[in-house]
DNA sequence: CTGAAAGCGCTAACAC
DNA sequence: GTGTTAGCGCTTTCAG
């Protein structure tokens, strides 16, 4: 039952310090050359009666809004999560805030989340999981001189300012790792043939192996729903038919934990002493990993992690950068992935 | 290169459709009688010059923001994720946004953030996981009449408006099922000491072990670090300290995941014929999951999960009603979790 | 049913 | 250095 406090404006902060609004304004935004003593009158003004600027008013005055919208696909993914994440901590680090919307597994609800974001009067946009269908936005977004930057998790628009992961890269990153621990007959689990991520994996996993004189078939490169029991079929069957397969490169996390646990089982059933001598002298395991994994550190497996966190970042800075001045020239930016070595 | 478009207000609509803002407005807000007539041509208007209100200005002249603000702790916690992922969806389905704030792990920025919050003017705030240290947050929230909601893991603040799991009946859930299933020793695995969340679930455990009259000791409740590694060498040791166990609830995930492998190992160590059959005739795993998670279909595990999810949508509508009329009552609010039975 | 006009809180010319 | 003042885009009495 707190008495309704008066909204506190400027102006009685203007009223307290014994000086006008414009002075008030100056100071808090620290351009005007203002003199130390009034300074400091107004901050202790501000200071007691707990004045906090309104950003609406000057937003529409003209100012900026310090406000970003994010149009994500899903969050409960850890991609999108850890990327969502890593962008709040940057733009908070400079003093902006984020516009949290989602556009739904097919986006859609793209268009109607970006025009919420532009009624609120965003500085700029950054769509995360867009797959290629954001050329209204684009449109509108260039009349309305609005920076708009994408996030991918693979190649799409190249017109357009965008931030992907190197999924090539990864590929050869982690497929080099096998080889130059000396397999030669390395095959692939895991993923839908309808990915664009899966289809750059699989385009570095070949280049790879053709560099350096290995076989590749592509009755090894295998599709997987993300489910371990799947999994670990799947890898079963694969080594039934093709024996002489010394390494298996899996395309998430999941794949990869099913993938064990088939190698486990077979190493079990085929009564070998040991489970961890099974894994080590016959089939060797790699993956690909969305993020930082914890889950999978205690797999005896080397992995390779998307950046998610860094692209987050990198789009916040991108999107300020283009906030500032708009002549920025950059127009693609691929961020590289780490690789992840097996704890021996 | 196009031309810079003029921004569009309700002052050129207005003209388009040769009435006057006031009618515009009207139309806008669905407010006065309004001609169908007159109301179409100012459609018509807006359409064509696809106009877009700007909410800034609704805003600053003391109408509501439409936006909320959610402090939350770590995005990249599935349990948060998808506290939000559910936030976001009912916000935008009543037309609302959602300003996106990380307090980080120890809530060090919640000040801030709830500070930033404000001087955007949000119509209310949520905060999640904050871990029983919103006291001045609230005083300010109070006096500046701003609806605010708390969602928390465990029951802290009692007095203030929260929304929170109900642990205990999930705990509740989860052991009776197993007594259910012919269980009379049942162990606890997983979560660290200090986890009120923990105290709640182990509390729950306790009492349905009571009830039931079965024995209890407090050597059969495990602290463990979420790592399979961990949690698998934990299981091993506990079942050969004590082999008259039967059952096993695990904290999480992760440590359920490790609890199995655990067991896989045991069973093959002993000479099982069957990995499966080793399982089911001697120790059945159960565990409690933050978010409806597939990884644990795959496993032969009955589960709780935390319905994060509605959670966030019960946080969503609860500040809603708080925004439009304050004189609720309701303070606290318990979501209980589902089972999830073991598929057979 | 529709219009004219007064601000919401703030900034930026322009004066002093 | 500091004060005056005119709006930013919109809603909302109060008159027609």
């Amino acid at each position: 039952m707190t008495t309704q406090e008066k909204k506190i404006t400027i102006n009685e902060v203007a009223e307290a310090a014994g000086v006008s609004v414009t002075t008030v304004s100056l100071v808090l935004s620290g351009k005007g050359r203002i003199s130390p003593a009034t300074g400091m009158r107004v901050n202790e003004a501000i200071e007691k009666l707990g004045f906090v600027r309104n950003r609406q008013a000057v937003s529409l005055r003209g100012g900026q809004s310090g406000v970003i919208g994010l149009i994500v696909r899903d969050l409960c993914n850890p991609f999108y999560a850890e990327l969502t994440a890593g962008l709040t901590d940057e733009l908070e680090k400079q003093g902006k805030l984020l516009f949290l919307t989602q556009s739904g597994g097919q986006g859609q609800h793209m268009q109607r989340c970006f025009e919420t974001l532009v009624s609120q009067g965003v500085d700029g946009v950054i769509v995360a999981g867009a797959a290629g269908q954001g050329a209204d936005m684009r449109t509108v977004a260039e009349q309305k001189n609005l920076p708009l930057v994408f996030v991918s998790r693979a190649s799409y628009l190249d017109d357009a300012d965008i931030i992907r992961p190197d999924n090539m890269q990864a590929s050869q990153l982690v497929t080099e790792h096998l080889i130059k621990r000396g397999h030669q007959r390395i095959a692939w689990l895991g993923g839908d043939g309808s990915s664009l991520t899966r289809a750059e994996r699989v385009g570095g996993y070949c280049a790879t192996l053709l560099k350096y004189g290995l076989p590749f078939h592509s009755e090894w490169i295998i599709e997987c729903e993300p489910s371990q029991k799947k999994a670990a079929d799947a890898i079963t069957t694969l080594l039934q038919h093709n024996p002489t397969i010394t390494a298996v490169l899996c395309h998430n996390s999941t794949v990869a934990m099913g993938a064990w646990f088939g190698l486990l089982r077979a190493g079990r059933q085929s009564g070998e002493g040991s489970i961890d001598s099974y894994y080590d002298q016959h089939v060797a395991l790699a993956a690909f990993a969305e993020v930082m994994d914890d889950e999978l550190d205690d797999l005896p497996l080397t992995w390779v992690s998307t950046p998610a966190r860094e692209i987050g970042r990198s789009a916040g800075q991108r999107i300020l950068k283009r906030v500032q001045n708009d002549n920025e020239e950059v127009r693609s930016q691929i961020m590289p992935a780490r690789l992840v070595v097996r704890k021996s």
